[in-house]
DNA sequence: AAAAGAGGCAACCGCCAGCGC
DNA sequence: AGCGCTGGCGGTTGCCTCTTT
């Protein structure tokens, strides 16, 4: 039989970009009553739209504390990390970066990550053949994961099933950081050469965003108020940040920001990445200060990358964040240190009689 | 200067899970 | 228990802009 579609367009619904005065209808809404109850959205602010369209619109680009603009290499790290550790999962790994929605990272990960990664592996090293999708040659975590599902099924081995769950992804990300020293040696060297000849691996720093940022992005910086001939995007950012209110600050790039990039929504309760806000922003705050106290001046963006994926070493957490040698390096991020864990946990549980990755890999 | 191609990203589509009736 | 509705998620599409020729 089969549902019909929600945005009917035989119905009057209306579909494609949105208009400034659509976000704005939508906006003063949500401001007055709160996230939620898509469904009378249409009918309670006259707007052709479905309920799902409004839903995406306010999440993706209306909802205060987004951030537009490049990813900083920190960001793009994390991401990197967490998706070698939870496969597509790309809500949950917004949840990581409060200030980006997972529609974004998806966006960034399909077109900048993945080329980037390739670029990686064929140009300064070949450790792994990465897929279109950018996973490497060995299972992907999704696949593992899809995999056990498939093969542990039955009630009992819940938990077995959750840990062979974690043990795959450790070692998806243990591939993808490439942890051992001959991989690390190997690719340092070949980073090198990547930095000196192709300059093919583009990390834009905070810095240089304004400079690169394109036309359409920089006019996002306008005032609100703006006039017609303004592209839209300018009016989406200033309805942001019109609903971030008045405990904004602005920068002198003109954006708001509140004290800590952060903006608490008290009326998202049923948003599933908000009511996380309290646990990820302490990490991420760790993740903002350690880019703050990166050295970045002399620093390549091959090299930057170069070390978000492979100055890792496990055996020497104690020693990372003290410089030791010339290379800048990058505090652990939570992944990491989760898999720092790694044979400590896999120890605990043999013991303890769950599976690991020896005993799937059979 | 114009056309073609490539890239980026907003928005849509289809599927699924949870919930209430 | 079954059904319908809603919200959430990941994959994909198509338009717009930028770059190259």
């Amino acid at each position: 039989m089969g549902r019909p579609p929600l945005c009917d367009t035989k119905i009057g619904m209306k579909k494609g970009p949105w208009t400034p005065e659509e976000d704005i209808l939508l906006a003063t809404y949500i401001q007055q009553h709160g996230p939620g109850n898509w469904k009378s959205i249409p009918t309670s602010t006259g707007l052709l739209r479905c309920s799902k369209s409004c839903r995406l619109r306010w999440t993706n680009y209306l909802r205060p504390g987004i951030k537009r603009g490049e990813f900083t290499e920190q960001e793009e790290s994390l991401i990197i990390h967490l998706q070698a550790v939870l496969g597509n999962r790309w809500a949950a790994i917004a949840s990581y970066l409060p200030q980006r929605t997972d529609n974004d990272i998806k966006n960034h990960w399909n077109t900048h990550l993945t080329k980037k990664l390739r670029k990686v592996q064929t140009g300064c090293g070949d450790e792994h053949d990465f897929n279109r999708d950018g996973s490497t040659s060995s299972p992907s975590p999704s696949t593992n994961l899809d995999q056990t599902r498939t093969i542990v099924g039955s009630k009992g081995q819940w938990e077995r099933s959750l840990q062979t769950n974690a043990d795959m992804a450790r070692q998806a990300l243990y591939e993808v950081i490439s942890i051992d020293h001959t991989t690390h040696h190997k690719s340092t060297t070949n980073f090198s050469s990547c930095s000196t000849s192709t300059a093919s691996i583009s990390i834009h720093d905070n810095s240089s965003y304004n400079n690169s940022m394109p036309n359409r992005k920089q006019q996002a910086l306008a005032p609100l108020a703006t006039t017609s001939t303004t592209p839209y995007v300018s009016d989406t950012e200033n309805i942001s940040r019109w609903l971030q209110g008045s405990n904004s600050t602005t920068t002198t790039e003109g954006t708001k920001h509140n004290h800590q990039g952060f903006v608490h929504h008290q009326h998202h309760n049923n948003d599933d990445i908000l009511s996380s806000e309290t646990a990820f922003e302490s990490f991420y705050r760790l993740c903002s200060s350690s880019t703050t106290t990166q050295t970045t001046t002399n620093v390549s963006d091959c090299d930057l990358l170069e070390q978000n994926l492979f100055n890792y070493d496990p055996s020497k957490e104690g020693s990372q964040s003290s410089g030791s040698n010339n290379t800048t390096q990058v505090p652990l991020s939570m992944p990491e240190k989760w898999l720092l864990d790694y044979d400590t946990l896999q120890e605990d549980h043999q013991q303890a009689g769950f599976l690991t990755l020896a005993d799937t890999a059979d």
